[in-house]
DNA sequence: AGCCGAACCGGATTGTCAATCCGCTTCGGT
DNA sequence: ACCGAAGCGGATTGACAATCCGGTTCGGCT
């Protein structure tokens, strides 16, 4: 299906998304695709080629963070131990969204906005191993009735909205996901870690 | 300092309030200043003169509902039960965003982009009642330890957040905010209710 | 009643940015 | 070395925010 893209093409493509890239580390999250494009040295067109929109550059982006995270959720899903698992899907859904902003808008939007269908394949691929995790850990009783893996999925990323609001979300992080795994414990056993 | 504002002005500044109104209604929150002075019927510059921001329409749009929440927290405050008086504010605090989209757009985002003195009074005000409804708590000991009041809010907002993200809120809300308050309050000694 | 200046109005205009379109250039297979 | 497909670039269109200023209206005052 996609035909191995020329030389030139593949070089312009890579410099675009090396821009973008600069540019999110450097707090931009606009990406203003004009601008991206002069910064990279090139006409507008060619960016608007590669990348026919804003949220296609973002899902580009976002992609190595998506895949770093199934790794983690596969990590979670083969776990013994189904809370601690829990923890760590949660806590990595997380973790990734702070390290990639671009990732955080891709993953915390509504899934029909998806452009690309790698990215739309990534989240189905997600969405599975989340149900899988939450399937053991409701067989061991230990997450509260009632919640969906998309309700984790959406608790978690209004976990991090609420981190953006302040400044410096560094010594918030723990809290937050502290308040987030108790509330979505089943009424525990043991209540006191760190 | 604000002298009473002409006839007509004061008729204009009303329209261009009850437009936008309609329009957030309408689920536009986007607010296009242009757009709505077109449909309230008048000249871009009028719109402009009143409001001369989008923020600055938005934070008047909430007026009404930031009032509203006050006399909520007000009797936060004043319940004798602190963990009820945790509840009854967080729950507010949700509802009124919930409510009004323009109030949660108005309070979910740093402080430092107030325009009018009016929100930033509210918002002291509010501040100091969660404060005051949070001393309460922490002496009761019903609030986990090292959770500033800034932290509830920013849950909150997080929770509101995580609402918007699939559609209908409706079910889901109750069972957001048990999570919220269950992960909030210390090891619990009864946690089944509803 | 009618005057007058301050207050207000309107919309043409400028500026920013997304997105498209199409004539020209470059690539790479033959 | 040739040539058609693939890619390029930037002028252009369009949407919207925001400003600016000549004309209009209000309402206190005589």
């Amino acid at each position: 299906m996609t035909t191995p893209l020329r030389a030139d093409a593949a070089r312009n493509r890579d410099r675009v998304l090396a821009t973008a890239r600069l540019a999110v580390a450097a707090g931009e999250l606009s990406l203003q695709l004009n601008d991206i494009a002069r910064r990279a040295g090139m006409g507008v067109g060619t960016v608007y080629r590669h990348f026919p929109t804003r949220r296609a550059l973002l899902e580009a982006l976002a992609d190595d963070a998506f895949t770093a995270l199934l790794d983690d959720a596969r990590a979670a899903s083969q776990h013994q131990d189904a809370w601690t698992g829990v923890e760590i899907l949660l806590r990595a859904l997380l973790m990734r969204q702070l390290a990639d902003p671009a990732f955080a808008e891709v993953i915390s939007t509504s899934p029909d906005l998806d452009v690309s269908a790698r990215t739309a394949t990534h989240r189905d691929e997600f969405s599975e191993l989340a149900r899988a995790v939450l399937g053991h850990a409701r067989k061991a009783d230990v997450v509260r009735a009632g919640l969906t893996d998309d309700d984790l999925h959406h608790l978690v990323c209004g976990t991090v909205f609420a981190l953006r609001i302040g400044d410096e979300p560094s010594e918030r992080v723990e809290r937050y996901l502290r308040v987030l795994l108790d509330g979505i414990r089943t009424a525990p056993p043991n209540q006191r870690k760190r």
